[in-house]
DNA sequence: CTATGGCACGGATT
DNA sequence: AATCCGTGCCATAG
């Protein structure tokens, strides 16, 4: 209601610009500035304008004026959100590494211990330092698995190097410490281990075949079938899953692979870059969340204003093609407009929904579908849908999740499980959980809470507290 | 016999 | 219209 009002982008909608607004939608922030770049390139009405900055905190703006983190930042506290579009484009850095010759030397990073700094502090040694700037880049993306779960051509296009020159950067980060971080999947982190493991030790027949071809089956423990695909025995297998999970660990950044994992396919979800970045403005445990909205771009594409002046001086056979550009341009920018003025609202809704769940974890998520987001925000729900597919956002304490994460409707039952679980003081069976959990008011049924285990990562009751193990 | 995973169906969600 | 999720039934492993 009060941005229909205000907002100079409402116009009588066309088709196009209907279109045009919706394929941007679904755009993540990288997408869209190729989207962008790709206009830039090919439209010659459309103009890249300065960049703005705030004048106090130095930040780039989508909009002149005062910055919205600035102006809040005495009475920044309460529940109203901070929502606004960001053209920043250091986002998938920390802010202390972008210093402008890349990679600091050893001293910055010695300071602290995360993983990704652990990493990069043993093989800078063997990079130049512009792709130490960029195996920064890669292991910031990395998942909490220590998986990079996003696609070497998103880094290529960012950084104009080749996959190829990516890749080899990518080899001496699996062959570091933590063995395997920075590969693709689970699968490929065990491989890499085999690999190295197989340089100084003898490793069973057959276990790179099984890694590769039944990974799956490996991962659900169906040894006989697996056996079965590799033309093996059982015990042959069982004695290679035996090796492996003494030995291999598919999820480099964990110490130990307690458990022995979801069947999921792991296509799905994929870890981007993030879209939208929430932080707090201060300390306070009220702390308005500041979230910002990444827009590559936003606020510096114009119309160029000689070429709009110059239109009528077009060859004859040219001047279609020319209003045609101009039109396009100024729908462009409209639409653009539109798409990040729709995330905002929808980001200001769901931060304040969503905040103690973003403050305090996944036990605080509130069920929340986007059909009633899309009712309160009087959208279609299409829109909504495009919206919050294939973006992520990252949270205060850094991580990186999608943004249908906040949709998700059992994770709260999820976590309740795993609490079970964790405290639990003999291995109690999905009839017991399911049992506690309707005590604790979730009705699911019993096999409701296998999936949900399966979805965890938990073992089966008899696997969990092993009293021997067989073979 | 019990606990669990696979498959498939129906309802909800996108 | 397509997809995801919870659930029931049945086969199988221990």
């Amino acid at each position: 209601m009060l941005q229909q009002s205000q907002a100079p982008i409402t116009r009588p909608i066309t088709t196009a610009h209907l279109a045009t607004t919706m394929s941007l939608m679904s755009l993540t922030a990288i997408e869209l500035q190729e989207r962008i770049e790709a206009e830039l390139a090919s439209n010659p009405a459309l103009e890249l304008g300065d960049r703005h900055y705030c004048t106090s905190c130095g930040r780039p703006q989508a909009e002149k004026g005062s910055c919205p983190v600035c102006s809040r930042l005495s009475t920044g506290s309460g529940e109203e959100p901070i929502v606004f579009v960001s053209p920043r484009e250091d986002f998938y850095l920390p802010s202390r590494q972008s210093t402008s010759n890349g990679i600091p030397s050893d001293e910055i990073i010695a300071e602290t211990d995360d993983l990704p700094t652990y990493v990069l502090r043993q093989i800078a040694p063997e990079l130049a330092p512009d792709d130490r700037l960029l195996a920064a880049h890669l292991l910031t993306s990395l998942d909490e698995d220590g998986l990079l779960r996003v696609p070497l051509i998103e880094f290529a296009r960012y950084h104009h190097r080749p996959t190829s020159h990516i890749e080899q950067i990518l080899r001496l980060i699996q062959r570091a410490d933590p063995v395997g971080v920075g590969s693709p999947s689970p699968q490929g982190a065990l491989l890499v281990q085999l690999e190295v493991l197989g340089e100084t030790q003898s490793i069973p027949p057959m276990t790179d075949q099984a890694i590769r071809q039944g990974m799956d089956l490996l991962s659900r423990r169906h040894f006989t079938e697996l056996g079965k695909l590799l033309g093996i025995s059982t015990s042959r297998v069982k004695q290679i899953a035996r090796f492996i999970s003494d030995n291999l660990n598919p999820y480099p950044a964990r110490s130990h692979w307690g458990s022995v994992h979801q069947g999921v396919e792991p296509a799905q979800d994929v870890y981007h870059f993030p879209d939208i970045l929430i932080s707090r403005l201060n300390d306070n445990p009220d702390s308005s969340l500041v979230v910002e909205v990444i827009s590559p771009l936003a606020g510096m594409l114009h119309l160029n204003s000689l070429f709009r002046q110059s239109i009528h001086l077009a060859p004859p056979d040219k001047v279609d093609e020319w209003q045609n550009d101009l039109e396009q341009a100024s729908l462009l920018i409209k639409c653009l407009q539109q798409r990040n003025h729709t995330i905002v609202r929808l980001m200001q809704r769901i931060t304040a929904i969503q905040r103690h769940f973003i403050l305090h974890g996944d036990a605080f998520l509130e069920p929340l579908t986007r059909a009633s987001l899309a009712d309160e925000l009087q959208v279609h729900e299409s829109t909504i849908s495009r919206a919050v597919a294939g973006k992520a956002v990252q949270l205060p304490n850094g991580k990186i999740v999608p943004l249908s994460k906040m949709f998700d409707r059992s994770l709260h039952i999820r976590t309740e499980l795993r609490q079970i679980i964790a405290h639990e003081c003999r291995p109690l069976t999905d009839t017991e959980i399911a049992a506690l959990l309707k005590k604790k008011g979730h009705r699911v049924a019993r096999r409701t809470v296998a999936k949900y285990r399966a979805k965890e990562g938990i073992l089966p009751a008899h696997l969990r507290q092993p009293l021997q193990t067989a073979g």
